[in-house]
DNA sequence: AATGCATCCAACCGCGGGTAC
DNA sequence: CGTACCCGCGGTTGGATGCAT
């Protein structure tokens, strides 16, 4: 059975778009509003497909797109978020206000993948070149997962490692490490398992830059109270809000990380 | 100036998830 | 439950541009 095709395209342009095709789609989608990419094209009065025109506009034309290089904080977010989610663009876009998926996709196979190969990392795992190799053909390797607090004057930071124990203790604490995860645990989808947060651990934004108390593994995985709930989270008054504090999920310093924004665009 | 190569990035393609029927 | 449809995503392509020779 084959889908059927999203358009008529024996009826369709393609390649470029014109300065007349842009003004149409943006008059049509500020009169109308987006969505429907179906219907749109032919109720605009455009010779394009949905997909086409919807592209056109998320990656393009929408208003509060961002333009321009990337900044270095940009990068490395990217970077983290990337080690932290994969290829998943449209998640890595969301917490990057004004960035596209594609735009990220495009900058991160034209610039950061040369920018971390040259620093001797693997851009597929974001560990050191010399050992990702080794680290994929082994799957029989046993993961143990350890958190490990870190108290500092300032803050306190906890890094989750499922590294096995060739990795050594700097690199540890320097990447993120899910990746391992994926490899050798491949039945765990850390998308499903990552809660969204609970009503007292929302932050504002800035207090996501100061860190704070930690979650442990299993509640940074949203099993609050069970047996392998180690932290101290669940001892906080939740009525205080200002002992709520984010886990710093591997090293994102961010807040929990909260799913849903991710997905949001 | 002409040519070839490398890089960038907008756009396309195919697939999977969600959902209505 | 199966099918058809729509939307969105990730991978890939190819034209445009920049740079070196």
């Amino acid at each position: 059975m084959g889908r059927s095709p999203c358009c008529e395209k024996a009826h369709t342009n393609k390649g470029a778009w014109t300065k007349e095709e842009d003004d149409r789609l943006i008059a049509y989608i500020r009169a109308h509003g987006e969505g429907c990419w179906r219907s749109l094209p032919k109720a605009a009065g455009l010779l394009r497909c949905g997909k086409s025109c919807r592209l056109r506009w998320i990656n393009y034309l929408r208003p509060d797109l961002k333009r321009g290089n990337f900044t270095e904080e940009e990068d490395e977010l990217i970077i983290k978020l990337h080690s932290l989610l994969g290829n998943k663009w449209s998640l890595i876009a969301g917490r990057l206000p004004g960035r596209t998926d594609n735009e990220i996709k495009n900058y991160w196979n034209t610039h950061i993948r040369r920018k971390l190969l040259n620093r001797g990392i693997d851009p597929a795992t974001h560990r050191p070149l010399n050992e990702s190799g080794q680290e994929t053909t082994n799957t029989s390797t046993t993961t143990t997962a350890t958190t490990t607090t870190t108290t500092t004057a300032s803050n306190t930071t906890t890094t989750i490692s499922f590294a096995a124990s060739t990795v050594k203790e700097e690199e540890k604490t320097t990447s993120v490490l899910l990746n391992p995860i994926q490899e050798q645990c491949p039945d765990l989808n850390l998308e499903l398992r990552i809660s969204p947060p609970y009503p007292h651990q929302q932050r504002q934004p800035d207090q996501l830059k100061s860190g704070g108390a930690s979650l442990c593994f299993a509640c940074s995985l949203g099993l609050q109270n069970s047996k392998e709930c180690c932290c101290t989270i669940s001892s906080m008054d939740s009525n205080n809000p200002s002992t709520s504090v984010g886990y710093d999920f591997l090293g994102l310093k961010s807040g929990v990380l909260d799913y849903r924004s991710l997905e949001m665009k």
